[in-house]
DNA sequence: TTTATTTTTTAGCCTTATCTAAATTTAAAG
DNA sequence: CTTTAAATTTAGATAAGGCTAAAAAATAAA
């Protein structure tokens, strides 16, 4: 059995490989943790005496099969869980994220699988982030940065890559969520950013907005 | 705001208080926590410079105002989730309270709410415990434990005194529910055992089977 | 009212998960 | 190929929450 804390090293490692490729630093995982490089040697020391991370000093973690399994399985119950708060309670999409941190570490497989149930199998959670089955499979999506597109393309936003309440708050004020089509009017070469079109209005949007916006392209 | 530990700490003191008057001895929460009384002794000197109980050496804890309306509002918490696993999710009766011990520490005043309002205001758990309202308010319920009844007096099972699995779990098998209606067909002097009919069949039972049944006698 | 027993508290130690400060290793510059 | 800087690990502390063993206080027995 995993502590909180134990897992919550899992699933950060485990987002860090995703998103920067295997061997992640100490540092890394410091800077996502929001805690000390010191800390995060302990820890790595102890998941790598668990099996769980494979590490050797100075070189960086990588999840061990079994690390992955754990971390994949803590995601599905953060998403479930969100998709819970906002299709059973009405919560907004960027009020879950707090709470499924906690819910995420209660410990039965039974009530995932009937929540699961309960929920009717959901494909994505209320970001746009697939929600990995029991088995640990995430279907593979594709979906582009809009900051990769070019000007005049377009496309429908399928996720967003950060879930920051600000952000989500900053997206509600201009209507922009999941299902919105967003057509790129301009584009700055100078510092990437761009004009959008989203529902008949015009934005401006700069290049970190673009860059944490998922687009499936039509 | 208060830690895990804590809070299980109150929800016991609370209980003991309930059952036993108010006073309660270090053994008693030991007994209750399954843990040692030196472990006690700390924490209950913990809880003591937080104002949530209050205690003198060698006399015992009574929780403060304080500390009720916290032990309160956990125990609301767990007893509305214990609903949602029974209503929403099609748990028995006996599977909810080890995932509940869980629930009811996430911390979220407005999920809770929401619970609440989702499972349209129930005021009983799935043993028949009531639920203490946002307010800490707990509406007091006439039940008589079935070991005080007479030969020949009835009643319908509105509550379980013990909710473990295993007690739950002998119920079952002998239909007996919340709801169900049962007379005392025999009483043994000697060792307080009982001859009930429940649903046209006659059980013997012991006197702790008696004494973890509540009933509203008719 | 002494003595014995039970209850409670204290003392000292352990584990987990943090931290700061110092040492060490690796990577980057010159 | 040295020197410097950055990243990482180690050393030593701390706080929470638990334990065992011993001391102290309260109760019960004699
Ligand atoms: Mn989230
Ligand atoms: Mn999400
Ligand atoms: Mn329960
Ligand atoms: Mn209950």
């Amino acid at each position: 059995m995993f502590t909180l804390a134990e897992e919550n090293y899992l699933k950060a490692i485990f987002h860090l490989e995703n998103d920067y490729g295997a061997g992640v630093s100490t540092n890394a995982i410091a800077d996502k943790m929001d805690t000390r490089a010191s800390s995060v040697t302990d820890m790595i020391q102890k998941l790598a005496d668990k099996k769980v991370i494979s590490y050797q000093k100075y070189k960086g973690a990588s999840l061990t099969k079994k690390g992955k399994s754990i971390a994949v399985n803590i995601i599905r119950k953060h998403r479930l869980w969100e998709v819970f708060l906002v299709e059973k309670l009405d919560f907004q999409w960027d009020e879950v994220h707090e709470i499924a941190e906690q819910l995420e570490h209660i410990k039965s497989d039974e009530l995932i699988q009937r929540l699961d149930l309960f929920l009717e199998y959901p494909d994505f959670d209320p970001h746009g982030d697939p929600i990995p089955d029991r088995n640990g499979y995430i279907k593979p999506t594709e979906k582009k940065l809009l900051s990769k597109l070019k000007k005049n393309q377009r496309g429908i936003c399928v996720g967003v890559k950060e879930s920051s309440a600000t952000f989500l708050q900053y997206l509600d004020t201009r209507k922009i969520g999941i299902g919105s089509s967003i057509t790129v009017i301009d584009k700055e070469e100078f510092d990437q950013s761009m004009t959008i079109l989203v529902s008949n209005k015009q934005f401006f949007i700069t290049k970190k907005i673009a860059e944490n916006l998922y687009l499936k392209t039509i």
